[in-house]
DNA sequence: CGAGTAATGTGAGAGCCACTTACTTCGGGG
DNA sequence: CCCCGAAGTAAGTGGCTCTCACATTACTCG
């Protein structure tokens, strides 16, 4: 379960692993995904994969480093399941929708997303990661963004100040709901998630509707 | 700086401290406050306080259990911050703010405090504490709930379901408005704690304009 | 083709941490 | 006044991150 290095050496007849970088990566999302984000550690990944409790530190100066690897691969499994192509072609296969309708149901997704893959929620947001350090993070985030403003701006074409008030509502209001839910705030189980992503839907829908009150109080 | 635990007996002459529990409380929060929820550590407190390592453990089962009562005590101050007082009366104090202005000044509050008193409000979300262990901490928060459920059932008195759904959306807007300033997404310093503080108050007034929408899809 | 070098991995260990155990000290109730 | 239990100590276990000197392998270039 846990060979030592010496015992895959011995029966792998290989002293260097070929790609541990890219398995280091792997086992750290599985790890997670066990343990939790907290449960996380490098000596307990290294000896998943049989090598030895320095070697992560040939492919990563630390520990948080090997972190924002998992955080990044995170972000794009987030857009996969926002329903985020790889231009704009995903706003057509959904045509029918609103964009209010759609907004709402990206919000939805939101909060599904972190109740259903919770480690890769947790790694970006509750890992501690020092975003400033790693800019690539921050880059894996930017087509999420750019999906929900195409769809912000279909709905204010008009007002682009307002559109960039709304956007961030959407996504404060989002994350909040998802971050309470983990948080126990709501009961656990699947109940929960579905009315705490339907809430959070309402809420979206809510936002649209008053998006005037967005611009600042009207003195 | 820190002395050892003979030491403090050499100089004080006691060997017991006194107040262990409320001291280790204290220290607690001025650690967490100094390097983060992150940076704390029991070693750490028990050197500050020239007391030896294992000298918590009569008074607290583990870390997560002194970090729950520093939650506790981050409540109590979140309370005060909000504004509430005792009882009712505090909803009397600002009597001629309007129930929506007053629930914005709140949200506006909540991500204030998140900012300002950052290591509470880490201690109560960020450090990973299983709420679920410790109900103290979750009565702690009742005053908070309670000033909020006031607020907003003067709003809607006519429509409790409304109410509690408009409560949960506030709720929510305003910690995502917090956690994800304290992520640096809004950039840092006294303006991004300002403008995002005030665009958290926009969007619950938005809320309350749109509320309509929080009762669900209409169909 | 055959060095020399850079990349990759090992093993040992330093220093931190949480938590345990067996022992010591001391204050307060019988 | 004594003794019992609460509160503190010292030492130790095992885990963690990260470092360093060294071993092994892959690759490049003459």
């Amino acid at each position: 379960m846990s060979p030592t290095p010496s015992e895959r050496r011995a029966e792998t007849g290989r002293y260097h692993h070929g790609d541990l970088r890219a398995a280091l990566v792997d086992a750290a999302v599985e790890l997670i995904g066990e343990r939790g984000v907290r449960g996380f550690s490098l000596a307990e990944v290294s000896r998943r994969l049989g090598v030895s409790a320095g070697a992560p530190y040939k492919h990563f100066p630390d520990r948080e480093t090997l972190l924002a690897a998992v955080a990044a691969r995170a972000f794009e499994i987030f857009g996969e399941m926002l329903g985020i192509g790889a231009d704009a072609a995903d706003e057509d296969a959904d045509g029918d929708l609103t964009p209010a309708d759609r907004l709402a149901a990206m919000v939805g997704a939101y909060v599904r997303f972190a109740a259903e893959r919770r480690p890769l929620f947790d790694a970006l947001f509750s890992a501690g990661i020092d975003k400033s350090r790693f800019p690539e993070v921050h880059r894996a985030e930017a087509p999420i963004d750019a999906a929900l403003e195409r769809s912000v701006r279909a709905l204010c074409a008009d007002d682009p100040v307002g559109a960039e008030a709304l956007e961030g509502a959407l996504i404060a209001t989002a994350h909040g709901y998802a971050t309470l839910l983990l948080d126990g705030e709501y009961g656990t189980g699947p109940d929960a998630v579905a009315g705490t992503a339907q809430r959070a839907s309402n809420a979206a829908l809510a936002l649209i509707e008053g998006r005037a009150a967005l611009r600042g109080p009207t003195r």
